[in-house]
DNA sequence: GTTAACATACATACCGGTCTGTATGTTAGA
DNA sequence: TCTAACATACAGACCGGTATGTATGTTAAC
């Protein structure tokens, strides 16, 4: 009957879904109680309040996100720029992700400016992001495939950037026609990183 | 005493300040008329409801101040590369601009998937935007200052992405020194559409 | 039986929106 | 030209609904 740890879980999920769609300060407590079928007594047993919940989201829905679809699958690859781009490739352009946007940009964009907590746990996850593109760039140099001009950090901020501008552009648009265009850019793009000789061109 | 249209447009800065802060969900209208110094009868009389003062804010201050940074300054330029190179760096580094983000997109990201009505009046702002970039191109190619293979609206849209998605890098970092690094590689980037021979080279 | 893990009922504040009232123009007619 | 009649441009009280958060009651597990 009871299982605490489910319960926290399956508020988390709620939480998470509620926030994705209507953002965080606009996400009622009510419709997360309600996703979960549980009530105010559990919530307030699991979680102090509203903006610890979110935080708790933020740590482990949001960051296992990212660290599955971009840090885990860029450890211990042959090819960078190929992993690179098998990634971007990998993104869903599925109509109702698209319209979505990216959950972490979106916590980004609304709760940054207005709380540090939430500003400072997502830094987090965006510094975890760069710095799995970058590494994985200076791996790349040692062995010869990416080019040794290019600085890893920065073009990892490119990335990023540009996925992110992508996303934000396809979700205005409610369009995944905008992000696949996208996609073939950055694929474009890193492909350039490639050094010269190495392996195949685009 | 009585200026009815000095009344609108104070309520329509006061209002696109405080979305602009808090976004459109979480614009509290009582703070919105306080700083108008007006009060609930005015804002009803001008304006139908919450969601009417929003959409006209999005038409007139969002959609001026995008006309007048990007549409307006690429009217008859000499050479593009030049003017769009211009633009971006002069777009603010100032820290309260950086952390507060790119107000279109701030709304674009909140209120697309959530309300058709925001939705495309923004994007009929990202178009306008889009196609004063991509026009410029065009006759950038036709003099000979732009590279023939670059496909314009293609180019404007990642141009776009580039400078929205720094933006919110950077204003989820709250640090302009992440935008001033973004604008680098941006101009980097439109320098590499220069026409070979033609002009200076970055 | 004690406590952890909830459910339920409620307190309180704030929200957008409406209502009535009023002061200020504006205009038509004698 | 004076003024009655009306339209405009607000002010400010008020309302139902919903928000988060709390206090207390109840039940399952060891």
């Amino acid at each position: 009957m009871r299982d605490p740890e489910r319960t926290r879980e399956r508020l988390l999920q709620a939480a998470s879904r509620e926030i994705y769609r209507s953002g965080f300060q606009s996400a009622s407590l009510d419709t997360i109680l309600a996703a979960a079928r549980v009530t105010k007594g559990a919530l307030y047993y699991h979680f102090k309040n509203k903006e610890a919940l979110g935080y708790a989201v933020v740590e482990e829905v949001v960051s296992s996100h990212v660290h599955g679809s971009w840090v885990r699958p860029l450890q211990s690859v042959k090819d960078p720029i190929d992993a690179l781009i098998g990634i971007v490739q990998g993104i869903s352009v599925r109509p109702e992700d698209v319209r979505g946007g990216c959950e972490l940009n979106n916590l980004a964009q609304e709760m940054s400016p207005l709380d540090a907590g939430f500003r400072m746990r997502l830094e987090t996850i965006f510094d975890a992001w760069r710095e799995a593109v970058a590494s994985v760039l200076r791996e790349g140099q040692i062995h010869g495939s990416v080019r040794r001009d290019v600085e890893p950090a920065n073009a990892a901020g490119l990335l990023i950037a540009m996925v992110e501008g992508y996303s934000s552009l396809a979700k205005n648009a409610q369009d995944p026609k905008v992000i696949k265009a996208g996609f073939k850019n950055i694929v474009a793009w890193l492909s350039s990183l490639r050094q010269r000789g190495n392996r195949k061109q685009a």
